[in-house]
RNA sequence: GCUCAUAUGGCGGAAUUGGUAGACGCGAUUGACUCAAAAUCAAUUUUUCGAAAGAAAGUUCCGGUUCGACUCCGGAUAUGAGCACCA
């Protein structure tokens, strides 16, 4: 047992006292590594398991690539802006940055009694002035560059109490604080205009090194389609209007249009008679919530305005529907609907009964050129009494099938499919529930020795009873009349016959790929080239282009909040906005005697004097009384450590070249869309600009996991019986036994449930690290090699998971290190040494004091990191294992330089070997040098 | 519904390019030390059969590729995360 409580404060003093960690940003002599972790906001709660994970896990690798000769920065700072600093001020009517700067103080304490190497001299906090003055300044020059502009955009309006609300400040169309209706509303909103990076940032995140579902989520946020524009005249107009489409090849099959209710031509498009009811439609649409027009979107709602749009490719008039099922904000807010290919839109045509033209068939079999066309049907007939399907079995002939034939000249598929029935099976009382989807079907007939194409109409029947009449069959149709079950059924072979039951099994629209029909030009086409084809059609006949349209939106970049940073916006009288010049910056907060905004208000709307502003050339207005939202300081604060007491430039460029980008990005994967994408909009300005040196500012980003409750739940808010307090495990165990164990728990981006027992085992090997290494009884002066093997293995793998951030798999090489010490008895002085120096970075604090009771005088972390050598690492005999069949059946030792007979003939003397090939033919042998032996016999 | 991730002993988790599944830790069992307990040290610990040698099964389930599959391919199930009428 050792004295954590003394060893640590001993260590943290020390650090602090000699600056152990602070970095000189300024000498470029050695190779810089650039460590970050996402800076917390600095709650009264203080840390939590999962800060200690991360932050513990970025600490071990500064410490390992200090020692490896770079200058490495590893700094800290916070996200202080943020509402709970606000409510503290609304209810005690101090000024929020009190608050703040306790917590400050109060997280910062905690994050020294756990032994990070942060470099205090570098902290930023994005709530100090004199770091938000370059928030505000990067700001303004988004804004000069229409970047950041205000544009109009639907929001959540709540009149009572005149503000704009969240989604999730809604709920059933009210809104969360006092029950008011709330509306749909167009309003001006300051936003920064995303869309303007997405193609740019898509293209970033192929050079980036980061886990692949982040990324995945990015693109899947940015939400690219390609697609195209097609412009729809309006019947008795003048007006057009234009649809967003990516399969602009099903433009046959356009059976009606649908605007969005907020759609802007609306009004004027709505014949008299659809007026009221189009008017009642809006109205019912702009009191619903977001959450409500998704989430309800089991059955399509809409209403028709009497207006009739003309189809571009062959001037059919389709009517116009308004529908919230049609977002205003995405594409053009308007589309061209195909029921037979779009699932929404064929449930809406089911439900308002619009006609359904199928424009692209499914294809099975394969095409041959001397084939002769026909067209036939399937029918699938089912009796819902005895839950049964209609087959005929040709046995050998050609196994299970529907009912299938020919269309006679002039006949329908319709009434083919009826007569075939009755021919074929006697049943005559059928009632037909749906027509499914024409297939293109090119099969070979060995009765016939014939090709064939096919077009198939498949059909669903009901039997309504059993009446049956007699069958008409030709000489050559044999087969037996048989009802089976959903079972027997799914053996049917037949491609077409299997398709068609699927399709009457789960109707609705054909998306697959396939030929296209009546569809003029494009006929035979395949889905691509289709499209391909109708851009060019489009183009050439001016209703039409390629178009690529995002789901990313503007970000809208204001809050009614007071502890923000404020925007150095004035709106002048006359009716136009005024930027503050550089030297106006930083916009301060005014105290306020009142920090809540009344009515919704924003807060700022209280200072009624600081509101006011005039220009120097006498042009008076008012300033914007919106402040940021949380997500701006934090989209550019890793420049500010670089260079935090710079007043000229919010990172001196030289500095800025040779810091970035970060080399290790460490954070919850919370923030994989949020946090992540604006910084990289933000720098991608910048660098656009020519202010950051480079295109993407985080190389490699590793997510922690999430710390669960012992029992695997979530810890938090809900359940906070289970929540582990860091504070009391440092307290009980030491910093350093909280910082091992939560590293030995799993891999760092696992989530992964807290044990108790858990950190007791990280003591336990802490204290016998701690009792075998300080008893210098146990160091040898001299060194006899037994160790040398394991000691070079533990550098390799120490070296190389730490590397990766394989700190689970670092330790237990470590374990292994030192039970095998333990087993010797001693351990050779320079091994020790370097064994405690590698120790160190996971557990500094007992790092720090067995290396000064080895007689050194200054911290270990600058000792230059143990090497590991390939010579000792070679073993002469190696354990393969002999397989006889693939199952193990020895082992056997083999020389680096046997050859593959030796190792055979070795393996073959094995007795249990012998036993199992005895009396059976060897079919051959295959030798892996180094790895196996595996012999494979048969009876 | 869509996208992504994950699935291994009683538990947390190991396992290069496919090559001895279960490293390391926890827990459990046994032994040593002790008057005793704790701590410590040593040993055993996937399951089943067996005194042992050994055998059989085994990485969520089903199927495939291979001399050989936790690993690759196809399909299913479960859990978690994100998105959610994106035309």
């Amino acid at each position: 047992m050792y004295d954590f409580s003394k060893i640590e404060k001993k260590w943290q003093t020390y650090w602090k006292e000699h600056q152990t960690f602070k970095t000189d940003v300024w000498d470029f002599s050695k190779p810089k590594f650039y460590v970050l972790d996402m800076f917390p906001y600095p709650s009264g709660v203080g840390l939590h398991a999962g800060h200690v994970e991360g932050y513990t896990a970025t600490d071990i690798v500064s410490r390992m690539k200090r020692m490896q000769g770079y200058n490495v920065l590893h700094p800290m700072g916070y996200d202080s802006f943020g509402l709970p600093a606000e409510q503290y001020a609304v209810q005690t009517g101090n000024h929020p940055s009190q608050f703040t700067e306790k917590n400050i103080a109060y997280f910062s304490e905690q994050l020294n009694t756990l032994g990070f190497d942060y470099d205090w001299s570098k902290m930023v906090a994005t709530s100090d002035p004199k770091f938000y003055k370059w928030t505000q300044w990067i700001f303004k020059n988004l804004y000069q560059d229409g970047y950041a502009k205000y544009v109009d955009m639907p929001v959540n309006w709540c009149e009572a109490l005149g503000t704009v609300l969240s989604n999730d400040e809604v709920v059933d169309g009210k809104s969360e604080r006092g029950g008011y209706p709330v509306v749909r509303k167009n309003m001006k909103q300051l936003c920064i205009d995303q869309p303007a990076f997405a193609e740019k940032l898509l293209e970033g995140l192929e050079e980036i090194d980061w886990p692949e579902s982040t990324k995945e989520m990015q693109r899947n946020w940015i939400g690219k389609s390609i697609g195209a524009h097609v412009t729809f005249k309006i019947a008795g107009h003048e007006k057009e209007f234009t649809v967003f489409t990516t399969r602009c090849d099903t433009l046959f099959g356009a059976t009606y249009c649908v605007l969005a209710p907020e759609h802007a031509y609306v009004d004027e498009i709505t014949t008299e008679e659809h007026k009221k009811e189009v008017e009642a439609y809006k109205q019912a649409c702009a009191s619903k919530s977001d959450l409500e027009r998704t989430e309800l979107n089991k059955d399509k709602t809409g209403v028709f305005t009497g207006a009739y749009a003309i189809n571009p490719v062959n001037e059919e008039k389709i009517p116009i529907y308004i529908s919230d099922y049609v977002l205003a904000s995405y594409g053009t807010g308007a589309i061209m609907a195909v029921p037979a290919h779009d699932d929404r839109d064929y449930e809406f045509a089911k439900k308002f009964g619009i006609p359904i033209i199928q424009v692209l068939e499914e294809v099975t079999g394969t095409p041959h050129e001397n084939e002769t066309k026909k067209e036939s049907i399937v029918a699938v007939v089912y009796n819902p009494k005895t839950k049964k399907y209609l087959t005929i079995n040709w046995h050998e002939k050609g196994g299970r099938l529907f009912i299938g034939g020919t269309r006679k000249e002039n006949e329908d598929a319709l009434s083919c499919a009826i007569r075939e029935i009755q021919e074929e099976t006697g049943y005559k009382n059928v009632e037909c529930i749906a027509e499914l989807p024409k297939i293109e079907h090119h099969y070979y007939a060995y009765n016939k020795d014939k090709y064939f194409g096919i077009e198939s109409t498949g059909f669903f029947f009901h039997l309504k009873d059993e009446e049956q009449v007699e069958k008409q069959l030709d000489e050559d149709e044999v087969f037996d009349v048989e009802w089976v079950d959903e079972k027997k059924v799914e053996e049917i072979q037949d491609e077409l016959h299997q398709k068609t039951y699927q399709y009457a099994k789960n109707p609705g629209a054909m998306t697959k790929d396939g030929t296209h029909i009546h569809s003029k030009f494009l006929n035979g086409m395949n889905k691509q080239e289709a499209i391909d084809a109708m851009v060019k059609w489009l183009e050439e006949h001016h209703c039409g282009s390629r178009k690529v349209n995002y789901k990313f939106r503007e970000w809208i970049f204001a809050r009614q909040r007071y502890w923000g940073e404020p925007v150095p916006i004035v709106h002048l009288e006359d009716g136009t906005d005024y930027v503050l010049e550089d030297a106006e910056l930083p916009l301060v907060l005014p105290e306020l005697a009142d920090y809540k905004g009344h009515h919704g208000k924003a807060p700022l709307e209280n200072a009624t004097e600081w509101k006011q502003y005039t220009t120097k050339d006498g042009r008076s207005g008012t300033r914007e009384t919106s402040t940021m939202p949380g997500s701006a300081g934090s989209s550019w604060y890793y420049f500010r450590y670089i260079d935090p007491e710079n007043e000229k430039i919010f990172c001196d460029p030289k500095l800025a070249e040779h810091w970035l980008p970060v080399d290790l990005y460490m954070g919850g994967p919370e923030h994989a869309v949020g946090h992540l994408m604006y910084s990289r909009i933000w720098n991608r300005y910048l660098y656009d600009k020519g202010l950051s040196p480079v295109k993407e500012p985080f190389k490699k980003l590793v997510h922690q996991g999430m710390i669960l409750g012992e029992n695997g739940i979530k810890m938090g808010k809900r359940y906070p019986e289970y929540a582990i307090d860091p504070k009391d495990i440092a307290k009980e165990y030491g910093a350093d036994t909280l910082r091992l164990y939560e590293m030995f728990m799993g891999p760092i981006e696992a989530s992964k449930p807290w044990s108790a027992s858990g950190v007791e085992g990280a003591k336990k090997f802490i204290d016998r690290v701690f009792r075998f290494f300080t008893n210098l009884e146990n160091l040898t002066e001299e060194n006899d090699g037994t160790l040398t093997k394991i000691y070079h293995q533990t550098v390799k793998k120490v070296t190389e998971d730490f590397e990766s951030l394989g700190f689970n798999t670092a330790i237990s090489q470590m374990m292994i290190f030192v039970n095998e010490c333990y087993k010797v008895g001693k351990c050779p002085k320079e091994y020790a040494e370097k064994f405690i120096q590698m120790m160190s970075c996971i557990t500094p604090h007992i790092g720090e004091e067995i290396w000064e009771l080895y007689g050194h005088k200054e911290t270990i972390a600058y000792e230059p990191w143990p090497v590991y050598d390939e010579k000792y690492l070679v073993e002469d005999e190696k354990e393969i294992a002999v397989q006889v069949n693939g199952k193990v059946r020895a082992t056997i030792l083999v020389k680096e330089e046997d050859t593959d007979q030796e190792i055979e003939a070795k393996a073959m003397e094995e007795a249990n070997v012998k036993r199992h090939i005895e009396g059976k033919q060897i079919v051959k042998v295959i030798v892996i040098k180094g790895r196996i032996c595996n012999i494979v016999v048969k009876e």
